[in-house]
DNA sequence: GACCCAATCAATAATCATTCCTGAAACGGA
DNA sequence: TCCGTTTCAGGAATGATTATTGATTGGGTC
């Protein structure tokens, strides 16, 4: 298991006055483990199969707090429940349509998007984000096959 | 009230098989009435001024075949209802995380961000779109004002 | 104009992700 | 150890959206 818990991590903690629960540490772990775009509902499966005492409305709770904090990320995408990511490098992500699998696009130049948008708009711009989505190369292929 | 009903809109309904009936077409009517980017609800109560025998479930059957045949479109925000949009020409819309005003963000190019995604996934792109959340000019104003 | 059939509708129940609530437990400092 | 605060577990509640179902409608046919 790599070393989820980095100085960055428990610092972040320190400064939000956030306290560093086990609860908390098993969220980072199980999403470090699920080495995907884990939802809260896979996030609590994992953690549940070390402590079953957990529940679900923990995580959530969990997850908020991490993301609050900014240890974690979340992103959304209409038909699904939010999905949690652990890489804080501003990367794209793109979800399935058919099996819901997320997968990282790299290599995406969005030059000034982001400066261009504030330069148009009288509104103070808080978040922009890609949305992307598409059928996975297992989903594509499988359209008129098997 | 401005001819909503074109050519375009009645060819589109007759090429899909869906009829044109008094519902979607009321439904069609306060989407223009309400000039800017209502959710379900928001239509459902303009809707209902004129005809108060419509329930919220056909409204939204409505839209969901509205936005089959290409006359409207639908975008998505995390916390926020579905906003509906009549405008059908490529665009960016913001919202105000605040009060929920959404306003559209003109003159932003966006370049070839789509084929450059396209490019780096596997995936087969079926949809991107470009999320923005922020203050609207009256909220940044109120922030700590008012 | 009466009849027929498929499409559509209204009303309501169900779903599902997420949040809220409450009393209990854990923690940290005096 | 005692106290005040934070966090937790469990379960109820919320809110947007979808599914179900039986009734209604409207356009074509005789
Ligand atoms: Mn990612
Ligand atoms: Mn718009
Ligand atoms: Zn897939
Ligand atoms: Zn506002």
């Amino acid at each position: 298991m790599p070393e989820v818990l980095d100085h960055d991590i428990r610092e972040k903690f320190r400064r939000s006055g956030y306290t560093l629960t086990s609860q908390r540490r098993a969220v980072l772990e199980a999403l470090s483990e699920a080495r995907g775009h884990p939802s809260a509902e896979d996030v609590y499966l994992v953690v549940k199969r070390k402590n079953p005492r957990v529940a679900l409305g923990t995580v959530y709770q969990a997850l908020s707090v991490l993301e609050e904090i900014g240890v974690i990320e979340s992103k959304h995408w209409s038909d699904s429940p939010t999905r949690y990511d652990l890489n804080l490098v501003p990367h794209l992500d793109v979800r399935c349509v058919r099996c819901g699998e997320v997968a990282e696009v790299p290599g995406v130049e969005m030059g000034d998007i982001d400066q261009q948008i504030q330069a148009n708009t009288p509104y103070e711009v808080t978040r922009t984000a890609m949305l992307i989505e598409g059928l996975c190369p297992k989903c594509s292929g499988e359209r008129n096959g098997a």
